[in-house]
DNA sequence: AATCCGGGGCG
DNA sequence: CGCCCAGGATT
């Protein structure tokens, strides 16, 4: 072999979009975030010393896509009906769902009791240390393995997540925004840049000043202690080109998906479900509005179904709609009739 | 790489 | 009312 292969030997796009890091640059970065971090890190529940790594896992899972405001009293409240692993894989489906309550991406529940039911019944109860093993487990990806690994059992990982991302990209790159999702290459240059002491203060450091200094909306550029050195600072803060279009709300089948789902819930929370909702009832009630079936629903129920008759009246629609929540597992049809699942 | 998947709250 | 929030799975 005489030659190397040539298609990869250009490195003149990749080096300026995950440029090399100066060795002081980065030490005066990894020691000023750790030290930010020990003074300045938010006293959250998780991060308590006692706390179990199945706690830390479940805390993960909920904080996917939702702030950290609305997970803490779910997660209080959980962790005290299901404390082990093999106590959530023992809940009824639909239990789990109802304490879900608003979150969102209810999936992640039925994934997390996934997850729990491999543990309890594979891993004697024990949550795995390993990020390869972690993410085997539904619903945790390469994010929340390096989180539970670091986080909960003192590895050395790469936490990569919105607030990480956007913080790097920003400090060595001088972008404002980091991509829709990180590749091989930003997930390589991301663990060169974790030092081999503290690598824990560092991970969760990078997320909380990403989180409370380096925000994606309102950067506190005037009161970080890396202004002087931030690339993106130095140019000027300037915005990215292209930002991601924000995905639809009213009037999608998300919407009108979740109001079903809150039927289901709310006929579960009020016992109307013991035989589950008629298909039927269901969709009569929502589309005619007869006050005839309402009645026949408890009050919260009847209210639920009325929400859904708001947001559409087509009937093929919220047909097709619960029958997709029965594909996705979040709800189940015995007989004709819709319930919550009750595996 | 682009989409879909909930829901709420804030600027 | 657009945008963002401790992402993951699928295509």
């Amino acid at each position: 072999m005489t030659h190397r292969a040539g298609p990869e030997s250009n490195p003149s796009e990749s080096s300026t979009t995950f440029p090399q890091v100066a060795e002081p640059v980065l030490r005066r970065v990894q020691d000023t975030i750790i030290a930010w971090f020990e003074e300045a890190a938010r006293d959250l529940p998780w991060r308590h010393p006692d706390t179990s790594a199945w706690a830390i896992l479940v805390s993960e899972i909920m904080s996917q896509q939702t702030p950290v405001s609305r997970v803490e009293p779910r997660w209080r409240a959980w962790m005290d009906q299901w404390p082990t692993p093999a106590d959530l894989a023992a809940a009824p489906t639909a239990e789990v769902l109802h304490a879900w309550d608003r979150l969102g991406y209810p999936r992640r529940a039925l994934r997390l009791q996934d997850a729990a039911e491999v543990i309890a019944a594979d891993l004697d109860n024990q949550v795995p240390e390993t990020t390869e093993e972690l993410e085997r487990l539904p619903g945790i990806g390469s994010y929340t393995a390096a989180a539970v690994s670091s986080f909960a059992f003192g590895r050395k990982a790469t936490v990569l997540d919105t607030n990480v991302r956007r913080v790097l990209v920003r400090l060595f790159a001088g972008r404002e925004r980091p991509t829709t999702s990180p590749g091989r290459e930003e997930t390589a240059w991301a663990a060169n840049l974790v030092p081999d002491v503290k690598h824990v203060e560092w991970n969760a450091g990078v997320m909380e000043f990403g989180a409370l200094v380096c925000t994606a909306r309102n950067p506190d550029c005037p009161a970080c202690p890396l202004h002087d050195i931030c690339t993106w600072n130095q140019l000027g803060r300037p915005a990215s080109a292209t930002k991601p279009k924000t995905q639809k709300w009213a009037g999608t089948d998300r919407q009108l998906r979740g109001a079903i789902m809150d039927v289901l819930k709310a006929a579960h929370a009020a016992g109307d479900d013991r035989h589950g909702v008629s298909l039927d009832v269901f969709t009569t009630s929502v589309t005619e509005l007869d006050p005839t079936l309402i009645d026949s629903l408890s009050e919260s129920t009847a209210a639920a179904v009325a929400r859904v008759r708001e947001l559409s009246a087509d009937r093929d629609r919220i047909s097709r709609l619960m029958t997709d929540l029965v594909t996705d597992g979040l709800a189940q049809k015995i007989d004709g009739r819709l319930a919550l699942p009750n595996r």
